[in-house]
DNA sequence: CGTGCCCATTATAAAATGGGCACGGTGCCTTATT
C-alpha cells in the first residue's frame, strides 16, 4: 500500500471527519453520510437518496480532498452550479472549482482548464450536454479524474427520455473518461427510479444509502373539485389565508400569471414564475422568495431546483402533477425548518389529460427510422451523433434520443470514441421498430405515472401511507396529519374503530416480488394495500391489482421470484 | 386529452350553439442578427 492508498475503515473515517471538521468546519458528520463517504473513498459504485439539506454534497466533497484527480460533478442547472461553488469553502486547504459551460468564452474555457490540470480546481462543473462534446471528454480524459458525481440524479430518469437527452449518455462519457467511480445523488427517487439511475449510468454493483423518506411535519390534503372555477377560487382564497411565505404549483405559463394577478389584487406580495421569463426575470424573483420580499410564488415546475429555503409554510397545486416523484419534490419544498406545514393539491379529474399529453414526446417512427438508416449507411465508416444531425436534418436532441432508443433496443451501439456502430444482423427498419417498442413502453409507463398521481388523489386511505408506499418505505397508518386520517377518526369515533383485515392474497405478494401477469408480462411488486397491490410492469407501467381478482384467477398473476433487494444487490 | 378562441351558422334580430384548430413544461447550447 502507498501513502495514497485509503487505509482500513478506522483510518478513512477518522480522516474523512478531520477534513470534514477542519476544511469544511463540520463538527459531526451523520452516520449515512459517513457511510457513504467511506465507499466512495474505497471506490464503490454509490447511490445516495437522502432529503435536501441533510449534507449530500458533502458526500462527494469531504472524499475529494484524499483522492488523487479531478471529481467531475454534473448538475443539471447553470445556476445549480453557481450555488455550488458559491457554498464551498474558502482557506488554504479548500478545494478550487471550475464550472465549464456555456458561460465562459473562449479564454474562460481555456482558463478553467488550465486550473483543474494544475490542481487549483479540484471539482468540475458540468451540465450533461457538455459531456456529450468530443473535446470535453478528451481533455477529461487526460485529466484522469478520481470520481464521478451526478447530482440531482433524478433527472436521469425524468429528463433523459426526451427533454434532456444527454442524461442518457453519461454512461458513455464515462467511459470515454476512464471509468472512475460514479456516485449519484438525489433527494427524491421511488425504487424503479433508483434502478434506472443505476442502470442508465451503468454503475457496478452499486452501493445504496436511502435515509428515510417520511416528512412527518407536512400536512397532506386533497381537494378534488368538478368545476374548474371553484377550484380556483379554492386555490385562491387557500393561498391566500394559510401563514405565509407559500409556493402554488400551477400547470402552465399562463395560469401561473392569472393566480399571482389574483393574489396581488388580494394585496399580497405574490410573483409569477416560469422558463419563459428573462434570466434576470428569475432571478429577481428567485431572490425575492429567498429574502422573503415574496409572499407567494406562482411557478411552473421550473421553479424548485436550489431553493433551500427553510421556512416556506406551504405547497399548494392548482392541478395534478405528472408523477408523485415531481409531486412529493415538490412539497419537500415545505418545512425544512421542521415546524408543521401544509401540502394541498387542487385536483380534477380532467387534469391527467394534459400531464397524459405532456408525456407522450419521443422520437416518433419517421425519425427513428432516418436515424436507423443514416446509421446503417455509415456502417464501413460510423459516424458521430453530429454527423448524424448533419445528414439526417433532425435537431440535436431528436437524434440524440433516437439514438438512445435505438441503443436501448439494442440495435446500435456506441463505440469507444463515440461512433455509432449497427448492430450487426439487425437491418434498419427492424432496428426501427425494435426502437418504436422501448418508445412506447416509455410512453406507457409515463402515463401509468400519471395514474398513480390520479390514484394518490382519488386515495380513500392514509395519504402518507400511499406516498410512502410508492417510494418503497413501509408506513404504518394512519398517519393523523392528512385529510383521509381525519376523516377517519371521526367515523372512528362515530362507529368504534375497526382496521380492515388485510385480504388473505396479501401475503403471497409482499413489496419486491417479481410477478408475471396474464395480459402485462413481467413486473414487481411495489406497495400492497389492504384489498389491493400496486405492480409496476416492465412493459405496461403502473397498474393497480384488487387481490379479490388476482385470487380468483390462478393463471391471472403468478410470482416469479421472492423479493429482491433493489437496485439488484451487488 | 382538454381548453379556449375564432368564426361560421342559425334564421327574419340578437345571442347562442358548435366545428375547427392551436396550444399546453422542464434547459442546456449555438449561432446569426440587432
Amino acid at each position: 500500500m502507498g501513502p495514497d492508498t485509503p487505509g482500513t475503515g478506522q483510518d478513512s473515517a477518522a480522516r474523512l471527519r478531520e477534513i470534514a471538521a477542519e476544511v469544511f468546519g463540520w463538527d459531526t458528520l451523520q452516520p449515512a453520510q459517513l457511510t457513504a463517504m467511506e465507499w466512495v473513498v474505497e471506490g464503490e459504485d454509490t447511490l445516495v437518496v437522502m432529503p435536501t439539506g441533510s449534507g449530500k454534497s458533502a458526500v462527494y466533497q469531504v472524499p475529494a480532498l484524499m483522492l488523487s484527480g479531478p471529481v467531475v460533478v454534473v448538475s443539471p442547472l447553470l445556476a445549480l452550479q453557481r450555488d455550488q461553488m458559491a457554498g464551498l469553502p474558502d482557506g488554504d486547504r479548500a478545494p478550487g472549482a471550475v464550472a465549464v459551460n456555456s458561460d465562459l468564452g473562449a479564454a474562460g474555457t481555456r482558463a478553467a482548464w488550465e486550473a483543474v490540470r494544475r490542481g487549483e480546481a479540484r471539482f468540475v462543473y458540468l451540465a450533461p450536454e457538455q459531456l456529450a462534446k468530443d473535446e470535453v471528454l478528451e481533455r477529461l480524459a487526460e485529466l484522469r479524474p478520481a470520481l464521478f458525481v451526478v447530482d440531482e440524479a433524478q433527472c436521469v430518469s425524468s429528463w433523459g427520455h426526451d427533454f434532456r437527452p444527454d442524461y442518457l449518455r453519461l454512461e458513455q462519457a464515462v467511459r470515454r473518461i476512464g471509468g472512475p467511480p460514479v456516485l449519484a445523488l438525489t433527494a427524491t427517487a421511488a425504487p424503479p427510479v433508483r434502478r434506472e439511475i443505476t442502470e442508465r449510468l451503468g454503475m457496478r454493483r452499486p452501493k445504496l444509502m436511502v435515509t428515510g423518506f417520511d416528512r412527518p411535519e407536512i400536512r397532506l390534503e386533497v381537494s378534488r373539485f368538478l368545476d374548474e372555477n371553484r377550484r380556483r377560487r379554492a386555490v385562491i382564497e387557500r393561498a391566500a389565508a394559510e401563514p405565509k411565505p407559500g409556493i402554488v404549483y400551477a400547470a402552465t405559463r399562463k395560469d401561473t400569471e392569472y393566480f399571482a394577478g389574483e393574489l396581488a389584487a388580494l394585496g399580497l406580495a405574490a410573483e409569477s414564475y416560469h422558463a419563459g421569463l428573462r434570466a434576470s426575470e428569475r432571478a429577481r424573483i428567485h431572490d425575492a422568495f429567498l429574502s422573503g420580499a415574496a409572499d407567494v410564488v406562482v411557478a411552473t415546475s421550473a421553479f424548485g431546483m436550489g431553493i433551500d429555503k427553510e421556512d416556506v409554510r406551504f405547497v399548494l397545486h392548482a392541478a395534478l402533477p405528472g408523477s408523485l416523484d415531481a409531486y412529493y419534490q415538490e412539497i419537500g419544498r415545505a418545512g425544512r425548518d421542521g415546524r408543521p406545514v401544509l401540502a394541498v393539491l387542487h385536483y380534477r379529474p380532467e387534469d391527467t389529460g394534459m400531464q397524459t399529453y405532456f408525456a407522450a414526446r419521443s422520437p416518433g417512427r419517421t425519425a427513428l427510422s432516418d436515424v436507423a438508416g443514416a446509421v446503417h449507411e455509415h456502417r464501413r465508416d460510423p459516424a458521430g451523433l453530429e454527423e448524424l444531425r448533419r445528414e439526417t436534418g433532425l435537431s440535436r436532441n431528436r437524434v440524440t434520443a433516437a439514438v438512445n432508443l435505438l441503443e436501448e433496443a439494442d440495435a446500435v451501439a456506441t463505440g469507444e470514441d463515440g461512433e455509432i456502430r449497427p448492430a450487426p444482423g439487425v437491418p434498419p427498419g427492424q432496428a426501427a421498430e425494435q426502437a418504436e417498442r422501448a418508445a412506447q413502453a416509455h410512453r406507457r409507463t409515463d402515463r401509468s405515472r400519471v395514474e398513480m398521481a390520479r390514484a394518490y388523489a382519488e386515495t380513500t386511505g392514509c395519504r402518507r401511507h400511499f406516498l410512502l408506499a410508492y417510494f418503497g418505505q413501509d408506513y404504518q397508518a394512519p398517519c393523523g396529519n392528512c385529510d383521509t386520517c381525519d376523516a377517519c377518526d371521526e367515523e372512528g369515533a362515530e362507529n368504534g374503530r375497526e382496521e380492515q383485515p388485510a385480504h388473505p392474497a396479501a401475503a403471497s405478494y409482499p413489496t419486491g416480488t417479481g410477478v408475471r401477469h396474464r395480459e402485462w408480462g413481467d413486473g414487481t411488486v411495489l406497495s400492497e394495500d389492504q384489498d389491493r397491490i400496486t405492480v409496476l410492469f416492465d412493459q405496461a407501467g403502473y397498474r393497480t391489482l384488487s387481490l379479490e381478482a388476482v385470487s380468483g384467477q390462478d393463471d391471472l398473476l403468478t410470482v416469479v421470484s421472492g423479493p429482491v433487494e433493489d437496485p439488484p444487490a451487488g
